[in-house]
DNA sequence: TTCTAAGCGAGACGGTACGTCCGGTCTTAGG
DNA sequence: CCTAAGACCGGACGTACCGTCTCGCTTAGAA
């Protein structure tokens, strides 16, 4: 009965794309993702809320893309991790950097409302994967390559599997609160993986 | 001006708890956690709204404690992992296990609704610590000190480090749907784990 | 803090309104006023709560309203009592007239709840007087002057006064049930009011 | 099955029901009567819900009673209006002080909590012809046939005609707000009542 | 350059669920 | 066995948002 109508996105207005992206991103800072509401994204934007129907299929989509903005915003960027040659100081400079982030507030809501929407949602996870964890998984993957060349890695090893020794500890015991994420903890990672891997 | 009024635990009603409990655990996994509403709860548990909003401050903390009682089921039990005296074959065996579970299509909805509750409530968090992954990782850490003592582990590796390597990457890939949990992936990591610990 | 929004009249569903004030008149005949709820109103017109409370300050102006829409329906129609010449007659005639409505268990439940409205909010009672009260009002007394002109009535009677003998024994004895309202007791407040006001 | 019980007045507190019944008086005055809950009466009044249950059928009968223990506080005391002969300055006086009381403030709210349960409850509406207006009317019917024997009034008047015809549009002008109620309104009433029931 | 069809801000609509209040019943402890 | 206390089931309250639907109004491309 009703015609699926699909918009034009030529017509799209970037003003409201923007300002819908920016509201959102405001309102999870401000009262927490959980009771960030449509309607509140819509005031805030000073927008119709058909608007945010018309782009976006869900409150979710919505809230990762404004999240996935903020990631991307330097996108002429070639990500790369530091290589000076030694892997053991270069992966614990990253990893140190890494729990610090994780460990700043402001960081803090928008990531743990982007981990919610991806537990839930397995397109929106498949979307975080390919748009923002892949392209940094490559640019640390480079890195390793780069060790094994060297012969401070197994030329055999894994590196999906590396990657997951290496960040999944930090990334669980700052999903579950289970302990402090210390530079010595990040130290301690580095080390357990380099031992794990060496050749 | 509002009196905080404490209800009296010793009048509560054992068959209106359990009624909630299982209404909750029934509908998280028939609608998903995410449509679960204390009105529905309240409905099918043949109970009033305000007999669950007494006890209970959130529906996170109904669908939390329901699903702990589903995992507490045999209180009196002694939790214990195998020990044949190969921490290799026993760590394998566990680590399949989990990952089967994991696997699961039963246990996923439950599990996901309890870490989508954890994520974002730190009190939540805690009493899962100690009520639920604390018991586990004991269990677990006593397995590995009686491999210490038999010299299949360093004498000097810190168990909860030990615990982190072994269990989050499995955990992460099931969160973020980034891998399957393949059997060989359970080996692969009890194999590193083995590795960067040796005594 | 919390902007007062008005709603704009201007786009206001004339379905929704009318299907309101229809089951507010409905379910007061059937359940009577007391357990008429707004939950009852909305679910009966099909229409969400929120259209009710946007439109109406309070239950009891809902009901009102709907009251008062069942009394004024012929709006086109001009008000006119009966005028034969003789005022005796005529005011016998309009007394059973009223008499008998009031007895009548249709016209019951509904009359008593708009009274039960006026008592205790004076701002219907205001409506009330201006919307239902005074154009009845002013069709009495038209009649009453042409009988003052007719020399049956003195010609400095106040007016107000002579319904207010006139009605309100009626009215107080239908609504504190404290006799019947029989066509021999319309008669003889038509002679009592006449006798008093006589030239 | 549930054997309906009843309870003994013999065992009934004396002080639970004097202080329900001043709760209720002293709710009436803070809140109107339509915010008047059984439950904050029995709060006020430092009894349980149950005791309130057991002994009157409805929040009207508490309230009804409330107020009618206020009008009858002066037990033993013998109603009687004033005679000094002249009927129509008696009359006036009277008219004048129920006037008088009508438009007292503090008297207004329980008149009108009382008004309001007696149109929508018969049983109410005759208790309170029996216990409160009944013996008043009898007081003032005493006075009138006083007046028919001494000539000022038709010794075939209806007496409750005449109260009816005296009362009732004092009455309904302060129900219904119509007009203010001042002592030449009430001059005017026994003016128009005893032109009509004159000899 | 005008017409027209889309996106737009706005917000009313039918609904669902919220968290609270209270009605009326039932249970427990105390006197 | 009455009472104070209060938990219980149920149901209505008034509010917040959901996602859909019209309204006029820009606004840009086709006529």
């Amino acid at each position: 009965m009703s015609e699926l109508r699909k918009p034009d996105p030529a017509r799209r207005s970037e003003r409201s794309r923007h300002a819908i992206l920016e509201a959102a991103r405001a309102l999870i800072g401000e009262v927490g993702y959980g009771k960030v509401s449509i309607e509140a994204i819509a005031a805030r934007a000073g927008v119709g809320k058909q608007t945010i129907y018309r782009w976006w299929p869900s409150k979710g989509a919505v809230v990762f893309e404004s999240i996935l903005a903020l990631s991307q915003d330097p996108q002429g960027e070639e990500l790369a991790l530091p290589d000076t040659g030694d892997i053991e100081a270069d992966l614990k400079l990253v990893m140190r950097a890494t729990a610090a982030e994780f460990a700043d507030p402001a960081f803090e809501a928008p990531i743990r409302a982007l981990t919610s929407e991806i537990i839930n949602d397995p397109e929106l996870a498949a979307q975080y994967r390919e748009r923002l964890a892949g392209p940094l998984d490559e640019a640390k993957k480079a890195r390793l390559r780069a060790a094994q060349e060297a012969g401070q890695l197994a030329a055999d090893a894994d590196l999906d599997l590396v990657l997951d020794v290496l960040y999944s500890p930090l990334h669980r015991r700052w999903l579950h609160r289970s302990g402090p994420l210390t530079p010595e903890y990040a130290d301690a990672l580095v080390d357990v993986t380099l031992r794990a891997f060496r050749p």
